[in-house]
DNA sequence: ATCCGCTATTGAAACCTTTCAATGCGCGGA
DNA sequence: TCCGCGCATTGAAAGGTTTCAATAGCGGAT
């Protein structure tokens, strides 16, 4: 009970200050502040005995006051468009753990592909001071991000691109991406492939979609087809795959736009007895944990997504100490992993 | 704009404070404060024109001032067991989403399973002096507990049981889940009957072990065989159920501790040509959305993990309220889910 | 013995908001 | 005309840290 504590501490309401552990050690409390921050300027006689008596006292620093004073927050906002797609946490933990070393905070928000979700993290972040923000954006919020840049936040695209050169982003080539899986089916014999995702508006659906069907004109004889899907989930994977099934001319390969829309692909043709790989065969995108484990092990275009968080954070906190520094624009290359699904 | 409001006010570098508000509003600085706070306060037309001056400036708060005046950071923190198992992130969204209700931000850690990760969280979340945590312990973190409780900090246990009656906590009754699994399986004709999970020392998997041991003696004939992971992930189900293969005796049921392991134990299966559920069974734990994406739907215990985010939100607000109430254990019912992989 | 130069330490100011006792104002009642 | 009341507003203090110009202390050189 905070009473009894309070009898027992003296004053239970107020934590430990500076001011207390400098009264206690006898020494000034910008030598405590020294200690804290820059133990090099403090003689070692002293900094030993300061530690022991923060030790002693228990005192924990108030990042609060820290932050009022230095005018900024150490720690990083992200803006992720779903939590519950692995890639975008696996990208989170990429950027986590680069975060760890340089011993900065990550504060995490799921937009949920909502604009309004998005707008309010955008405000916290904003009161917060965040001294660097990575957003995969979903509305419009160009605006937002300049205002924010102006007052001194980093800010960097993840998955996307502004179209302008104004914010440095990280994002994986789709063109490539697109081919590689295109050119698997093909060379392994595959004719009439259908391609499932969408909406058609999203840049990288366009990007893979439009490299696929290069691909698949430069072959005779070869055809593809587009089956656009409103969401790329599970369910509208099993959805578009069952249209197929259902309709003539039966595809024998299927590229999907993502794993999760594959995992819902393989569950619609599993279902219904079409046979993996050797009837359809089916490809992701992404290369989520959950593509080696699936029942039919899952070929995917691996995206990099710790080496994707991981670049993201060194170009945020390089546009931290350098707010002047030139935008750039960093592209990774996506890998084709061959599993059972494609024979 | 901003840029002109700065040009106009002198120095650009610095932001917007409530003084500026105040004094191009012509009014104190306490009234901006009354606007911002306590707008019933406020007469229509003060409040109106210094909303206005606030719009036209873009002041934005300064949270970090708020705080250190406030002695208490709104934010609540949470540290999680693994981020990427969707178990843990679905329960994050629970929390998230009850938490926007009430406008506090959430800072999201996860401890890998990793006790120095942990500390390191428990140190920022410290510094940060969050008004509440919510965790899932990896290491000997009561001490800790005890000592962020003891400074003001409510906690939370969520999907473990402290044994002490110390912190409230949210979790699922493992021993029904156990049972009800065990029950199914057994209900529909199962006799050989194989548990893969663990480590063994987990409460959660002696509790629905236990259970199910239970259950499977009621029945005449029916045994139970207990495979033990180190980890519970696909990889450890793969793992166990190629080892149940290749010995004799092969069951015809298998309970997986969670749905990691469940997928895993569907990949061996569908690999070896075992046909699920005719020849083999699998029933998982969690019902996490890849269960029911699986290729062969798969039969999992749910535990409703939006719902235990919610109830943890709801424990550790009531706890700052008032941090002298007593602590409670809130144990929620898991549901049986059936689909294609018990037939 | 005196002074110089260097390092280690000091202590007050600044960061921005919230709080709250005090003040000002207008209006109805005496 | 004056008083008192209630409401709206004021303005200074407080909160804990960092920063930095100023000071103290010390050894060595002259």
């Amino acid at each position: 009970m905070t009473t009894s504590e309070a009898a027992k501490s003296g004053d239970p309401s107020r934590s430990v200050s500076v001011k207390d552990v400098a009264a206690a050690a006898g020494v000034s409390v910008g030598t405590v502040s020294n200690v804290l921050n820059r133990p090099e300027k403090v003689s070692p006689t002293t900094l030993e005995h300061v530690q022991q008596v923060i030790e002693r006292l228990g005192f924990v620093r108030n990042d609060a006051a820290r932050q009022l004073r230095a005018g900024t927050n150490r720690a990083i906002g992200m803006v992720v468009l779903d939590v519950r797609n692995p890639f975008f946490t696996d990208i989170a933990r990429g950027v986590e753990l680069r975060l760890a070393e340089h011993r900065r905070p990550l504060i995490l928000g799921s937009s949920d592909q909502d604009a309004e979700r998005e707008s309010t993290y955008l405000d916290l972040f904003e009161e917060q001071r965040v001294s660097g923000l990575l957003i995969t954006p979903v509305g419009k919020v160009l605006p937002r991000l300049r205002r924010l840049r102006e007052r001194g936040t980093a800010v960097v695209v993840v998955d996307r691109r502004t179209g302008s050169r104004e914010f440095s982003s990280v994002a994986v080539d789709d063109v490539r991406g697109g081919r590689l899986a295109a050119q698997h089916l093909l060379e392994s014999g595959r004719r009439r492939i259908a391609f499932i995702g969408g909406p058609r508006g999203l840049t990288q659906i366009k990007h893979r979609l439009h490299a696929a069907q290069e691909e698949v004109d430069a072959v005779d004889g070869a055809r593809l087809r587009f089956v656009e899907t409103g969401t790329m989930d599970a369910d509208a994977g099993r959805r578009g795959a069952e249209d197929l099934l259902a309709g003539p001319d039966r595809p024998d390969a299927i590229f999907a736009a993502n794993d999760l829309v594959a995992l819902g692909v393989l569950q619609a043709l599993t279902l219904a007895g079409v046979r993996v790989p050797e009837d359809v065969a089916i490809i992701g995108f992404d290369d989520i944990d959950f593509a080696a484990s699936a029942a039919i092990p899952l070929s995917s275009v691996r995206q990099p997504r710790a080496e994707m968080g991981r670049a993201a954070i060194d170009l945020l906190l390089a546009a931290i100490d350098d707010p002047a520094a030139q935008a750039r624009d960093i592209v990774l290359e996506p890998e084709l992993v061959v599993r059972r699904s494609t024979g």
